[in-house]
DNA sequence: ATAGGGTTAG
């Protein structure tokens, strides 16, 4: 009782001193009163510190975290206690002195937090953020590790060009940040799928001297590998072993990963089987390496060899976590076998693991597809009832699930409630539905749509312009197309999917000579591919130039690559609209040649044109030879020829009439 | 650090 009473009015002492000497604070009292709050801070008294929270001055702080840096968990708690405080929350300095101290003392994790939570919540540029931290360093606690940290902080908020700046701005000053930082850096731009600008700055990193590590190495493969280039991802496998880096797991993951991205099976398994004899036993394979090759069969259309893998790994007593389980899962529903899908999920959940968000995604996704609009919604309110929510993906997957099925202003209705409770976040869902108001002739509403997203302060991607330029090119105002090219040019680089929107809206206006300019430039910037040319090729064909046609045609075929089944389809339309069908048979030939398949546009460009001329008998021989090669009609192939119903009433062809309707 | 679910071109 005593010792309270005693103890609260030294406390009212103190708080009155400190209160007065915020107004006059005569010299060396500060220091005092700096020794009472650390004694206090110490004892962890934090009641008395809230009641003189406000005078913690912008002088004083630093002072405090300075003092306290051999106890950073304690002073942790200090600055979550009275981080509220404005001396606090104004003071850029004091958080970077906390910065430098969580740094010193290893706690990165805290450091991040609270750059990221300054750049973010409170506006703080990086380039500010690097200047504050450089003379709190001054002060005593100078460490590259903060740099790092720095870097890392701007490109988990996804500022690329910050982290950029960062690494530049600090070079300039003579301070070269680690090659972690820099390893950091392409991993991020690797991650946004940059695969351009990641090989542009490895190549800076290595000019100004640094050295790869074996963290640099494994991104080198990652990166050949996204770009399916596997000779030169293997090659560089090999180049780390030769100057002696011995590659772990992640290394020999990617080369799984990246043999399945470039449709190698085989190579992937051997991979997979050599992992131990390569690293002489150092190394061996994990659930990690196993996803990848399941992964690799799922997209390959094969679930069922995904399946025997997962039940492989249990044999060899390798526990098959979530993400085997979901990719087997989407395997099973994305080839048609929901039914498996939902088997092998309770199966999972029989052995103790809970569906997560990702696998809800996936089911509700392929209901879409297969048009079950209500087992979706069903499925999708079980998720929350499990306490599980929606994410960017599950509005996308729905929001495109109720258009594709038709339901356009469902769709709008639904994220119209997202937006409403403020939980758009990415351009997806607005880029589909950009897409389908395109798509159903109203460019108007898709602009609305793109207006409303600079209203929300919601940046719009490449892929929001390019459907936004592609839309208005197709509704062939090629005015509005620039305009918004324009505008995106601002921020954005185009890319070719949007060179080629706007070619083809050119050569469907007729404006030759932009069209050749546009070319050009295309050809100057080495960007074009198979559907530049086809664009061009069928915009010859359309206006009649035969030569033009030809020749592209030819040129196209001895470059190899440049030719696939749309430009064949669209030379066989091209020949039997001039009445050669001799060739245009002929062309066909050549089709098979190339390795090349008929589709449902060949045979209905075939068939429809050959039924005005040919006799009955080489109609039908045309269908069966067409369907023999594994030609799947759909509904407008039917419509197209049906008409002349006599061509074939055989069982088989009225069971694929009757598939088709 | 590596593995799963959503957007764009003819």
């Amino acid at each position: 009782m005593f010792v309270s009473v005693f103890a609260s009015k030294r406390r009212n002492l103190l708080v009155r001193g400190l209160h007065f000497g915020k107004k006059f604070t005569p010299p060396g009292a500060e220091d005092i009163i700096l020794k009472a709050i650390c004694v206090n801070i110490s004892q962890k008294k934090w009641k008395f510190l809230d009641q003189l929270s406000s005078s913690l001055t912008t002088s004083l702080l630093p002072r405090i975290f300075r003092e306290l840096r051999t106890s950073p968990l304690l002073l942790l708690e200090f600055y979550q206690r009275v981080g509220g405080v404005e001396a606090v929350s104004c003071s850029l300095e004091s958080c970077c002195i906390l910065i430098c101290i969580m740094v010193e003392r290893k706690n990165f994790d805290v450091a991040l937090c609270l750059m990221k939570e300054l750049m973010i919540s409170r506006g703080y540029l990086p380039l500010e953020m690097l200047e504050a931290l450089i003379s709190s360093s001054d002060s005593g606690f100078p460490s590259s590790a903060v740099f790092d940290a720095l870097v890392r902080a701007c490109t988990q908020i996804g500022a690329a060009v910050d982290a950029y700046e960062v690494i530049m701005k600090l070079r300039m000053g003579g301070i070269q940040v680690s090659i972690h930082a820099w390893n950091n850096f392409l991993s991020h731009l690797l991650k946004i799928g940059d695969v351009g600008r990641f090989w542009a700055m490895y190549r800076e990193m290595i000019l100004y001297g640094y050295y790869e590590n074996l963290h640099t190495f494994n991104l080198l493969i990652y990166a050949l590998c996204k770009d399916c280039k596997l000779p030169e991802a293997l090659s560089v496998f090999y180049r780390m072993i030769k100057v002696g880096f011995c590659p772990n797991i992640v290394g020999y993951n990617m080369l799984v990963d990246g043999a399945c991205m470039a449709d190698d099976l085989d190579l992937a398994h051997k991979v997979v089987e050599k992992i131990e004899t390569m690293s002489r036993g150092y190394v061996s394979a994990n659930v990690v390496t196993f996803n990848c090759l399941i992964n690799g069969y799922c997209k390959k259309g094969n679930p069922e060899m995904a399946g025997d893998i997962l039940d492989k790994m249990i044999e060899m007593g390798m526990k098959p976590n979530i993400r085997t389980y979901a990719t087997v899962i989407d395997g099973y529903s994305r080839n048609g076998c929901l039914e498996e899908g939902f088997k092998l999920c309770s199966r999972m959940v029989e052995n103790n693991i809970v569906p997560n968000l990702a696998i809800y995604n996936s089911f509700i996704h392929w209901l879409c597809i297969e048009g079950d609009i209500s087992g979706a919604s069903l499925l999708l309110s079980n998720m929350m009832e499990n306490h599980i929510f929606p994410d960017q993906f599950t509005h996308s997957i729905i929001i495109k699930g109720l258009c594709r099925n038709g339901l356009v202003n469902e769709a709008l209705k639904v994220h119209n409630w997202i937006i409403d409770k403020n939980l758009v976040e990415d351009a997806f869902s607005n880029n589909i539905l950009i897409n389908y108001l395109c798509r159903s002739n109203n460019v108007s509403g898709a602009k609305q749509l793109l207006c409303r997203m600079f209203v929300q302060g919601l940046v719009p991607d490449v892929v929001t312009y390019g459907t936004m330029i592609d839309g208005y090119c197709k509704a062939s105002k090629m005015e509005s197309a620039i305009e918004v090219y324009t505008d995106m040019i601002k921020g954005d680089e185009p890319n070719l999917v949007i060179f080629n929107s706007i070619l083809d809206g050119f050569c469907k206006e007729g404006s030759t000579d932009l069209s050749s300019s546009l070319i050009e430039k295309m050809k100057r910037l080495n960007m074009f591919d198979t559907i530049t040319f086809n664009t061009l090729l069928s915009s010859y064909c359309r206006i009649g130039r035969f030569k033009e046609a030809f020749d592209l045609f030819m040129n196209m075929r001895r470059a190899g690559l440049l030719v696939n089944r749309v430009t064949y389809n669209i030379m066989i339309n091209f020949l039997c609209k001039l009445g050669l069908f001799e060739q245009a048979t002929q062309l066909l030939s050549l089709m098979f040649c190339q390795g090349l398949t008929p589709d449902s546009v060949t045979y209905t460009t075939l068939l429809t044109n050959l039924r005005n001329k040919s006799s009955c008998e080489e109609v039908v021989k045309m269908h069966d030879f067409l369907l023999l090669q594994g030609v799947i009609p759909d509904r407008q192939t039917y419509e197209a020829i049906v008409r002349p119903v006599d061509i074939d009433t055989s069982p088989e062809f009225m069971e694929w009439v009757n598939d088709c309707v």
